[in-house]
DNA sequence: GATGAATGAGTATTCATTCAT
DNA sequence: GATGAATGAATACTCATTCAT
């Protein structure tokens, strides 16, 4: 209500309801990294040591919660790309962003399904693939430009890229986490220029606009 | 057809519950394949248009539809990989199995769930993979031997390449179904055997004991 | 349709329809023996071999089954009491009536439920009751006039003898059946004509009304 | 009534969710007693005027529910045994005992159902069963000791003596419930020490440990 | 007549969300 | 603000009963 009204009564409450969110998310994120995006409300609030009521005080519904919760992974994952511009060698600048991608996105569960089935957080994966599209388009074409990367590949192959590496960490999760390295080596082999022996990657590949209508709708789900 | 010659009054019912077990499991593909297994067994009797009761005098419990819906599946793939072997050039039998197994899977969601999760079914998953590891051993081997395959290739990284290329398939079902083909080309252009510019594979794959043992078990989830 | 029409034709269809009754009888007294009254119908077909359509058709419904059932049983102890006024000794036919009856009703469950919740066939058990009431009237009386039983026991005291060794016969059903006999000899001690220390009965036997008003009517019961 | 003298915001809540559980706590018992176990617990939410989740946050299933209902139950009975020590005469504490006990378990057909069928609650009723027995074993001994109990009574005849008084309350639980008042004596009378008249009770008592045996284990039920 | 397939209301339990304290 | 209690619609599964073959 009287939000700016006082500074100073207004402050302390903050710095709390900051702490708590601060817990919650980070709460969100263990819970959901490990059991996915099944995992419930009052799991997460139990692991943040509150109750599900501030749980809702901060975030609305439980889409929320994951919509906020993965903001701060996707603009980590915009930095990669914005910082794989900055690599003086462009082929490095592509490969040291999808291996970061990898590396973040690698076991964890609950963003691969909100990356997969954008069951929840949306919004929130639309807007950071906006601003995410025009720095990767800028990172491979300038690697394409100095001829350290096939002509035919198109930026929006590269969140595919990072999709199947996280379903093979997904999948190896218990075993050897790290597989995904092995799938990463073999994909920038074919990444490379095209010789002789390269055959033409096959139809086209999606359009920008095409990520974004790709996202199963939440209407299409459930609940 | 006709199961058993003799039978006067056995055949008529099992007429109609042989079509309408059919029935069910052409309704359940398109239900799970559709909005994955979280789909209601209330769901896969409505849209096959008979009572849940009868779903479940067909199939004990929703774990054995999955598994007897998949069965099919799984045994349409160790098929492919039959069949790799017969063809006459070793690399295009590799290239063949992929291809094929990733249009089967590819959109299928309630497939990718089992395979990744393995929630349901995981008995007839782990006999498939158990019948399927030796035949793809065999095919991989042969394909090195002739020195059409990268010699750091191994068998168990074949349903990983599936994964993968299921998962691209799922992201794109709805906007372009086929992409699941360019990342299969570009997988394809790193399987070549090495070159200068080849990177080896870093890590271990997995082994095929590790296969089984990276299905989350059903008690590691929910319910 | 030609029921009456060929009396060749009929009766060995009679023949076979008694005979699938018979075994829906036999089938049901051990089931419901064994694991009460909620065992289903399906379970009792399998144990008679025979689809539960064919029990529906010679018992339009489970109530129906039990009542029927249970016919014979209450029949065989109206026969008990029949037979105990034959005695040449009026104690020892009470006796052996009340031996007899706990005899039989040991370790029946169905029967125990029957009779203290009348879920089911309670006309039956009217009708039963009805014509073992004069019966165990004589019984008792006669042993009264001959001055070995107590003056103050009555006739519906009978049936709740019964009914307590019962009890006593199915809790220890696993263990060691006969036990009721130690109950029994207890009760038979406590039934000899008054003595200097035998207390009075005290308050009033239910008539033989108040035993027929006394079982649970079906409608206060669930379905 | 306090709990715990010095926590601020706890206390409120707890008050309401105490009343809550004690609401249902009556409900159910009511419910039961009268229904029997196979009462439901949306049954027994309505009755208690709450919701169906208010019940399952209280406990956890409905055999908690059943478990918790019947700690007291049985508690009572406990004491009921340990105050027939300190009666002056030792004839009159086991008397006491059963009368006691007679009364509070007539017509609770719940009550009755556990103890004869323990479909739930097992635990608690093992517990309560070994608190129960060197205390009842202690006032058998001591009235034979005194020679005012026949001497081939034994320590595990007196629950049973408990349930076969149940059953008669529980069956004339409408018209005269009373009547256990009936049997109880008669069976008080059996129980006198050996006269010439006395038969010896046939076959063993049941061992404490053929107690526990005894109860149906819940695998052999149902569910 | 016999069979067993089909039906659907009923049961225990879970979980997102609301609300009194 | 924070808490956790309350809610009830939803979910997997059962079983008495009906009905087509």
């Amino acid at each position: 209500m009287a939000q700016q009204a006082g500074e100073h009564r207004v402050r302390p409450l903050r710095r709390d309801a900051e702490m708590n969110r601060q817990r919650i998310l980070r709460a969100a994120s263990q819970v959901f990294t490990a059991r996915g995006l099944q995992a419930t409300l009052d799991d997460v609030a139990r692991q943040a040591g509150v109750g599900v009521g501030t749980v809702y005080r901060r975030f609305p519904d439980k889409e929320s919660l994951v919509d906020a919760l993965f903001e701060d992974k996707f603009q980590t994952l915009v930095g990669y790309a914005e910082r794989a511009l900055e690599a003086p060698d462009s082929w490095t600048g592509l490969v040291t962003l999808l291996e970061q991608a990898a590396a973040m996105l690698a076991g964890d569960r609950g963003l691969l399904e909100i990356m997969m089935y954008a069951s929840y957080g949306q919004d929130r994966v639309h807007r950071a693939r906006a601003r995410m599209q025009p720095v990767v388009t800028r990172v491979v074409e300038r690697a394409q430009r100095d001829g350290t990367l096939r002509a035919d590949f198109r930026p929006t192959d590269v969140p595919f890229i990072e999709f199947m590496l996280t379903t093979a960490a997904e999948y190896a999760a218990q075993v050897r986490p790290e597989v995904w390295r092995r799938y990463l080596t073999l994909i920038l082999d074919g990444l490379r220029p095209c010789r002789a022996d390269t055959t033409p990657l096959p139809g086209e590949a999606l359009t920008p606009d095409d990520m974004v209508i790709a996202m199963p709708s939440v209407s299409q789900r459930r609940r």
